[in-house]
DNA sequence: GCCGTTTTCGGCCCGACTGTTTTCAGTCG
């Protein structure tokens, strides 16, 4: 059993309880109770609804007599008294302004108490009429201070796409380095993990010359603005609107402070606490005997894990999902790399909505040194995407081969991306599908659907003997379209069955299907393809996203399909 | 609110920066 949808319900609701006792003034290590029950019940491997059947929910370490009995209260209908009673003293919608930067409980409290506001526009009114300041603590700057970042919030949503961040980040560092006081450098924080979405970019810098390197930072011409400025942490806000950290330590301190801004938070929560277990001490200067506050390691950040008794932890990994307690055992996968792949099953080419001849895809591939590449176009009733006839089909499938013959040492497949119509049936008859050397199935229209009726719909499509993958599964679009309403189980079940594999989209706006799905499949030992859905040559470099999005997975060279050689992929694409 | 062969009560991870203060609370990561 794999964990539910339930799972992810109930986590939210004691996360918003914790959020509602912060803004009411509850007490810290309460609130942080709720969240560490929440985290433990979102990453849990049992659904929670047999747990509450076993009556074994006092036996997650975390979860106490009281939350316990909550956590059953909403299993069993769906609701809790308590939130309810909770919304009518703290109205729900000052959660909201959570998100924006310099508030937290304390003000929105103050805001609300005082002045009775509950909604944004409320607030920016009363920013901009000067009826904050009077508040205590709060002064004229903090009325700029919020409407800027109420500003930003509207402007932004306020996460960035992973590519993006990526490439700021990237450039940012190129620029960095060629200063003289730079010791040692890196990206840290939710951009080394490779999240999916990024509030901030975080960059560690050891140096002896703090001041300068400070100066230098805030030189950057990409810059907007100067946020805040120390000795040891300094704040941008880039053009495009992201923000970017800068640290800077000793270079002894360095490793423990990769760890530390590394993060995530939950996973350094736990190495300290193991620390602490182990009679040292550890924060972002290093790892101190508990006693004697001496300094043990923290030039490498190997060298704290390795203290502790821990196997080094990839950063993907380190979101106390497992990984800790994986360590310590010695059994951490050895992550699939970006150099495993040997090809790409998602391009498109000018046969459709793609802008490249195929001739060009496969020089480029050639460039990434692939020893495959299939070409995977849309299907007939995609018109939108120029999908292809039966006739356009045969003609591919022909200029393909004279490219095969021209590339001895590239093999071009003619793959498609084939539709899934509404009723489950697919866009190609058989006798088309068995033309293909490789058939991707996708959900591209009518997105409208039960959960039922969505899960029926891609499972029937499983049943075609020619298909090998299900595209981009759950349709997301990060930040514009949310994921259908699938029963994931269900459809790892029948895919295990038909020997159908799941693509891991890495278009950045989808990455899809998302680290924790990933892992839950692997668990059900489903198999994995990583294919860019690359539109032009550039979209082809996205790869390397699918690939941490696979790492955050957990997912080992095995697990993927396009890290085998040619011959080997033949036989896998049998069914 | 949770937890315990150092405790059933008194702890709970911790440091930097800002803005509002005049010694510190709030926020953030």
């Amino acid at each position: 059993m794999v964990t539910s949808m339930k799972n992810k319900h109930v986590a939210e609701i004691l996360y918003e309880i914790a959020d509602l006792l912060d803004i009411k003034g509850d007490i810290f290590f309460k609130t942080r109770a709720y969240r560490i029950a929440a985290q433990k019940i979102e990453t849990l491997d049992e659904d929670i609804e047999i747990i509450v059947e076993e009556k074994r929910i006092k036996t997650i370490p975390g979860i106490g007599e009281a939350i316990a009995k909550k956590i059953k209260e909403i299993v069993q209908t769906g609701k809790l008294e308590y939130l309810e009673k909770l919304k009518k003293e703290i109205p729900g919608e000052l959660l909201n302004f959570l998100d924006i930067p310099g508030v937290g409980p304390k003000k929105i409290s103050a805001i609300y108490k005082k002045l009775n506001i509950t909604k944004i526009d409320e607030l920016k009114k009363a920013c901009k009429q000067g009826k904050l300041r009077d508040l205590e603590g709060f002064g004229e700057l903090t009325e700029r201070n919020i409407l800027r970042g109420i500003k930003l919030k509207e402007k932004t949503s306020g996460r960035a796409l992973l590519n993006l961040a990526y490439d700021n980040g990237n450039s940012y560092i190129n620029y960095l380095e060629k200063f003289d006081h730079v010791n040692r450098i890196s990206i840290a924080g939710s951009l080394r993990r490779m999240k999916e979405t990024i509030g901030d970019i975080d960059i560690l810098v050891s140096s002896d010359k703090p001041e300068k390197i400070m100066d230098y930072f805030t030189k950057y011409p990409k810059i907007q603005r100067v946020l805040l400025k120390g000795k040891t942490k300094t704040s941008v806000l880039l053009k495009d609107n992201l923000q970017v950290d800068l640290r800077v330590v000793k270079d002894e301190s360095y490793g423990s402070a990769l760890q530390y801004f590394t993060g995530s938070k939950e996973h350094n929560v736990k190495m300290r606490s193991i620390s602490l277990k182990k009679g040292y001490k550890l924060n972002e200067y290093g790892l101190f005997n508990k006693k004697t506050e001496k300094y043990i390691v923290g030039k490498k950040e190997e060298d704290i894990y390795k203290k502790l008794g821990m196997k080094f932890i990839d950063p993907e990994l380190r979101e106390n999902r497992g990984e800790i307690q994986a360590s310590i055992k010695n059994k951490l996968p050895t992550l699939v790399k970006l150099k495993d792949i040997k090809g790409d099953f998602h391009v498109h080419s000018n046969y459709s909505d793609g802008s490249e001849k195929i001739k060009d895809l496969v020089e480029y591939a050639k460039k990434l040194g692939y020893l495959y590449i299939a070409i995977s176009d849309h299907s007939q009733s995609l018109k939108i995407a120029q999908g292809l006839s039966e006739e356009k089909v045969n003609k591919k499938i022909k200029e393909i081969e004279k490219i095969n013959k021209k590339n001895p040492e590239i093999k071009i497949l003619c793959g498609t991306e084939c539709d899934i119509k509404a009723d489950g049936t697919l866009d190609y008859p058989d006798k088309i599908l068995k033309k293909f050397d490789i058939v991707g199935i996708g959900i591209h229209t009518k997105f409208k659907m039960t959960q039922k009726e969505a899960t029926n719909r891609i499972i029937k499509g499983f049943e075609n003997k020619y298909v090998n993958f299900l595209a981009h599964p759950t349709c997301r679009l990060i930040g514009r379209r949310e994921p259908f309403e699938l029963d994931m189980e269900k459809i790892f079940d029948k895919a295990r069955e038909t020997n159908t594999y799941m693509e891991i989209n890495s278009f950045p706006d989808r990455l899809d299907l998302n680290d924790f799905y990933i892992k839950i499949a692997k668990e059900k030992k489903i198999g994995f393809v990583i294919g860019t859905d690359a539109h032009m040559l550039d979209h082809m470099n996205f790869m390397k996203y699918g690939i941490s999005t696979a790492r955050r997975g957990w997912l080992e060279k095995k697990d993927i399909l396009n890290t085998y050689p040619y011959d080997k992929l033949e036989k896998k694409l049998e069914k």
